[in-house]
Parts: C-alpha cells; structure tokens; sequence
DNA sequence: GGGTTGCTTGCAAATCAATTGCAGTTGGGG
DNA sequence: CCCCAACTGCAATTGATTTGCAAGCAACCC
C-alpha cells in the first residue's frame, strides 16, 4: 500500500453532489464557510478513492491550508455525516464524502494501494441475529476487502507499479 | 471503549493451547525463547479478548518486561502467525493468539468496551465473487461489529460500568 | 562446564499521526 | 458597517509505535 491513488479517473458515485449542496449543509449548522473548507470539500468532490489528511493538504499546495485545520475540518464534517471514515489498517484515516444513507466497504489491493468501490454488504439478517444473540443494540460493523489487484498480479512490463 | 478487559473469565477458545507448544514454535524458527516471551504467551493464553501492548504491559507489572519488548515481541509473534492483530477503530493495535486456522470477528460494545467473540464471517462465494468481479486474487477481509452491551443498555444500578 | 555467537532486551531518543492552546482572522447575521 | 462566535495558522503536545545502541543471554559446539 504506496501509491496513494492512482485512477484520478471520474468519481462514480460523488461527483453528483454540487458544492453548493455541501456548503448549505454547513451553514444550516452555523458553521462558515471559508475557503479553505470549501477546498478540502472540493478536493473530496474530485477524488473517487478515500484519501488521507495528508493527502488533502497535498492536493491543496497551491491555497496553503494548514494540516490542523485540514483535521479540525474533517473532524467537523465527520460529525455532520458530511464525510465517512475508513480504516485500512495502516493506521491513518481516510475519508470519503459520505454517500446519502447507505454505507460502502472497500476493496484494496496490498501492493499498489488502489482501491476500488464494493456495494455488497454484510447479509443484514444475519448481522441482526448476532447482535439479538449477544443481547446487543444499535448494531453496526465496519468492513473492508484486501488482496492483489490485476495490474499487480503479473510481474510483465507496463506502467510504473509499486513494488 | 473504555474498561478494558471485564471478563477475566475462562478464555473459551485459546486455553488449551499449551504454553511449551508455542514456546517450540518458536524454537523451530530459530528464535529464542527467553523469559520475556514465555510471560507475554502466557498472558495472551489466559485473556480471552484481544489485548493491547499496554494491557499486556501491565499484566506483567511483576516481571517487569520493556514496553519496547513488547512491541517487538508482538511484531516477531504476528510475523510467525502465532498472534493475530484487530483493530477496533481507535487507533490502539490488539493482539490476541491466532487459533489455528479459522479466523474469527468480534462484537465490540461502543461504551464499556466489552468484546465477544463472533464466528460468523463474511460469506465466502460472496467475496469469491468480489474478487472476481475485479481481477484480484489472495482476497482476506476484515470485519468487526459495533453496538451497545446488555449491561450498559438499561441505565439501571448494578455494578459499575463505564460512561 | 566454558566459550562463542547471534538473537534479545532495556533505555532513551526518534517517528508519526492526531490534538490542542493561543493569539490573530473573518464570515455573516443584524 | 459592526460585532462576535467560529475559524485559522503555528507551535507545542499527546500517544502509539519504532529504532539505535550497548549490554545480556539462550542455543549450540567443544
Ligand atoms: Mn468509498
Ligand atoms: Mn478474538
Ligand atoms: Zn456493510
Ligand atoms: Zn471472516
């Protein structure tokens, strides 16, 4: 896992969401809207994959925005279910601009990192019957997918890949 | 997630993995099995839950082992596959002794930090098909449930429970 | 049993992600 | 245009985990 991301392809499933809509959420809580929240929403808009603090302030060079603030401000839309938080295990978050309601798991590969979107989920009915087993409430799980992706498969030439 | 670890009770699955098999296991890879290590396996052997450096740290505030030690320990062990690492999303690695082969998830209450153990695991023709779907081979998941314990549901009186 | 050697350990310093105190800015309702 | 709570940059801090280094010790060989 190296290569932040590679396919700065089209966002499937966020580059719906106008930056306008974003913003009003913000200000419908009195919060402001700077420049700089405006930018890291924009930079969220822009990128399919779930991406690191770092990573933010790294695509936002040009408008220096502080990395505090950059966390202060995800901590912020995390809060508002504006953005969603995923794990990798390496130990740093990633974010993602939150989808409407329904969750999404991951699919990442272990050499170069790419990540690729994954809609099914954990079979409801038997989430429920383990929560109902255990005497839990308010379920909920987190979930995320690792292996070789195609491009890191076969040792052949071609574009620059991660060891 | 607060308490650690309430239920010091019978470890359901681990206890009767005999210290000297993990010792020799050690032994084979031509590690040495020294004090610090046999203490560290034995605290492992007699948790049932996942534990952290720290927990396990403190578990041997007698023999007192570096923390270091640990750390380094638990990357020798998880190397060997002896141990295995879950993360609960809170930043805080947890190891606890792999069992065979099967791998297992976890229930994890949002308030007192209660684990236990789940042996339902994400549907293997579903994840097949995932991986397929994408191109990527050696697919393994990871996958932990969040939700509120019994004991900490009711704010009834009782014994004390976390927050 | 003593000696050799490479794996280990304790301790302290270094990394790294993430958080926070503080003083100076600024968005935006009035 | 004014005012002030919400923000921001910057530097210091927290907490987990890692690492350099010299001393220690288990495993192995005479
Ligand atoms: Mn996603
Ligand atoms: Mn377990
Ligand atoms: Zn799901
Ligand atoms: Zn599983």
């Amino acid at each position: 896992m190296n290569q932040p991301c590679h396919q700065h392809a089209i966002p499937r499933r966020l580059v719906q969401q106008p930056l306008s809509e974003l913003t009003d959420r913000l200000r419908a809580r009195s919060r402001k809207v700077t420049g700089q929240r405006e930018a890291i929403l924009d930079v969220l808009r822009r990128h399919a994959n779930p991406l690191t603090n770092r990573e933010i302030h790294a695509a936002l060079r040009g408008s220096g925005c502080d990395l505090a603030t950059i966390y202060r401000t995800m901590h912020t839309l995390l809060g508002m279910g504006v953005v969603r938080r995923c794990d990798f295990g390496d130990g740093v978050a990633r974010f993602e601009l939150a989808t409407g309601d329904a969750h999404h798991h991951h699919l990442v590969c272990r050499a170069c990192g790419m990540v690729v979107e994954v809609d099914d989920c954990f079979p409801a009915a038997l989430e429920e019957a383990i929560a109902r087993r255990h005497g839990f409430v308010g379920i909920a799980h987190r979930l995320e997918f690792f292996g070789v992706c195609p491009r890191c498969q076969d040792p052949e030439p071609g574009p620059p890949k991660a060891p």
